[in-house]
DNA sequence: CCAAGTTGTTATTGACTGATAACCAACGTA
DNA sequence: TACGTTGGTTATCAGTCAATAACAACTTGG
């Protein structure tokens, strides 16, 4: 089986998918580029001269997660651009534990002021979609969003989602109050 | 200036806090021991030796960080045992960035599984405590748990609170859905 | 005043990691 | 078929880091 060569451009596609399971598990800090190139199949220092350095590399996964839940929600939109409909749309997304993890390792590293830059623009601009795709108001955006960070943490604990661990009382009282959903 | 002589107790404590500081900033693995032990005036091996491993250590500062906001609650109810008094207590420790910052590298952090056993019995601490403060109903409590999530990340992000970034329209439309609260 | 316990330190190491350099291989094309 | 371009690799390094070991200084009770 020899290696299939692909353009720079397909490979870099790839190497950011991966990039995005490679952080949602260790963050940007507790991840290395060997492990994103091995989850690719290519070697470490060809993803340094794809992406330069380590941390142009995460800013591509984080904005890469972030288009797939702007996406997610303009596809919910087509069908019913109302808050419940995008608010079911981002519980489906609950079963990708990924983008929730990327998105609180994003959060969470908004420290160094180049990521927090790019989270926050992520951040405002799905907030700028949900306003824009149903018209609600500031305060039913706000609400919006707040569910939306509960369960943002929430599936990166593990307490709901495909991957979560034997629930608590706490737990499942708080999961219960979901009742015509379904996790994963 | 000789330094003091502490107990190890005390000495303990001081870390913690140091520890807090720390890794509300950096995240566990962005974080190193010698960078606490700096904060604290101590040595580097000193840290490993009075808390075994650098994980533990960063439980420390976890379980630390539930604590305080445990304890910010049920004084809050002290004065007045509702939702929205626990509410505005909770609201002002947005002050402290680097409480709401620690709790979403634990969050992000609870893929190691010491860690989210730990991360996740601080969330059912605190989710019991609201429960049996106020006597709220568990579809409160959610309601509750969503707008502090949703703080929590804002104010990590610096969108919100004392170390607030310079506003964007969407940022500035968000923060003035809380009209009569002052950050920090 | 000395011996034992406690609070610290310095020295060191082995493993890891992002990044650079230099080179190799496949492909199209003139 | 020679050659430039693009897609990769191996080798390597300079820096970092958690953890261990050994030792030093202070304190206290007998």
């Amino acid at each position: 089986m020899s290696r299939t060569r692909l353009t720079a451009e397909e490979r870099q596609e790839q190497l950011v998918a991966a990039a995005v399971t490679a952080f949602s598990s260790g963050g940007y800090a507790g991840t290395t580029t060997d492990q994103v190139a091995r989850l690719a199949g290519v070697s470490q220092p060809y993803v340094i001269r794809l992406f330069r350095t380590k941390q142009d590399l995460f800013l591509a996964a984080m904005q890469h997660t972030v288009e797939l839940i702007d996406a997610t929600f303009r596809a919910a939109a087509d069908q019913d651009p109302t808050l419940p409909s995008l608010g079911h749309a981002y519980f489906q997304l609950l079963g990708r534990r990924e983008l929730m993890a990327m998105l609180l390792h994003g959060f969470a590293a908004s420290d160094d002021p180049a990521i927090g830059d790019h989270v926050r623009a992520g951040f405002g601009r799905l907030y700028d979609t949900i306003r824009a795709l149903t018209g609600c108001t500031p305060e039913e955006a706000r609400s919006f969003f707040g569910e939306g960070m509960l369960l943002t943490c929430l599936a990166s604990m593990r307490v709901i989602g495909p991957a979560a661990v034997p629930l608590q009382p706490w737990s499942a009282e708080l999961a219960g109050t979901y009742p015509d959903e379904k996790f994963d």
